[in-house]
DNA sequence: TGTACATCAGTGAACGCGCGTTCACTGATGTAC
DNA sequence: TGTACATCAGTGAACGCGCGTTCACTGATGTAC
């Protein structure tokens, strides 16, 4: 039956909730849109009234992480100023937590590669979140502006390098040594709070 | 009909460069038995006569292209020296051409996330061709073997994510800018020939 | 070395299955009067 | 404000399709004598 105003739109936003964790666990091809729809407690014929298409729902739900990413890194420049919300988003970044929960985790470690093969809307949205992403960061970082810039981007590899990394070898001594020798490489490059 | 040893070994070699690119290309999911037979030269059909089953050709693929990349730094470290095959592999690995050309790139890169999903037989096979590449980058690097080896494990992570990035943001300026950043911060870090 | 025959690599049809997407249907919602 | 009705969000069966895998079959290879 139909649904209200206010129900069709909390629904949307469950799916994209749903699809924004479920998609980070198993990736694109991984997840289908009748499991999605299941996850946000609804039946998969109804997902093509919220969507064109499974690409259209990809693209918004990359879109949705990464306005939280920007928005968290915003809030919490707020509360500790910019270069401690960076230095705690680096260090949160290169844990065992952050890397076997991917699904609440980075986007870009979690679906970078496959993005890449994707439409130009995902990849446009990829490039958007990353700009911003950059930016951010840089914020938090010393130097002029340039060299702040090319820091957050040098800052962002490293982080995105070390998760892939970390991931692909399984759960083992490779793995954590990956994530602390990294931790320790970023940890000098910027200003710390302890 | 039935083949010679002969030929069931070159097709099996075949089957594997197949995969080789096919799999760096489009992903695992992406790449179909039948695609990869196809492009072997094969039907689909005789797949089950050399792997049993499609993971078991992910993990020998695998094997195959590590095999490759460390048989490849060994032969360019006895003309050029340890450093400078280094220096080498990673001007090569920050390149536009590496980016746009999955198929011969690096596994990591290309099939790390993936990776991680996958049965502890792919795991491992990533796990140990990483302790290897590790091993040959560290080679190259100046310090203690425990600073090269920290050293190594940077680069690498800075390598994959800067690939990662540049891949997933779709062709354009960022791209460049991900690729330039990187190559700056890894060309101060270790010796150089030029 | 030559012959008879068992082996098995490769073929292509077929298997069951899950995929993204469509559709007829239901009935509460939203709206025109 | 109340009523009649058009709209459309959600359901669940169904669509065609491609997937990984199996299988009966073919005939050259490899081997036992």
């Amino acid at each position: 039956m139909r649904m209200s105003k206010e129900t069709m739109a909390r629904h949307h936003d469950e799916i994209v909730t749903a699809a924004s964790r479920l998609l980070r666990e198993r990736g694109i091809e991984g997840t289908s849109v009748a499991d999605l729809m299941q996850a946000a407690g609804l039946t998969h014929g109804g997902f093509y009234r919220h969507f064109d298409s499974k690409d259209a729902l990809v693209a918004e739900a990359a879109q949705s992480i990464y306005e939280n990413l920007v928005q968290g890194l915003a809030t919490k420049a707020e509360k500790l100023g910019e270069a401690d919300a960076v230095a705690d988003y680096v260090e949160k970044y290169l844990t065992r937590h952050h890397v076997s929960h991917p699904g609440a985790g980075c986007v870009m470690a979690a679906l970078g590669v496959e993005a890449a093969r994707q439409g130009a809307d995902v990849q446009r949205v990829f490039a958007n979140g990353t700009q911003r992403t950059i930016d951010k960061l840089a914020a938090g970082l010393s130097g002029t502006p340039a060299e702040r810039r090319v820091k957050a981007i040098r800052t962002l590899a490293t982080l995105v390098g070390a998760v892939v990394i970390a991931r692909a070898v399984g759960e083992g001594a490779l793995s954590e040594e990956v994530l602390a020798s990294n931790r320790e490489a970023l940890a000098l490059a910027g200003p710390r709070k302890r």
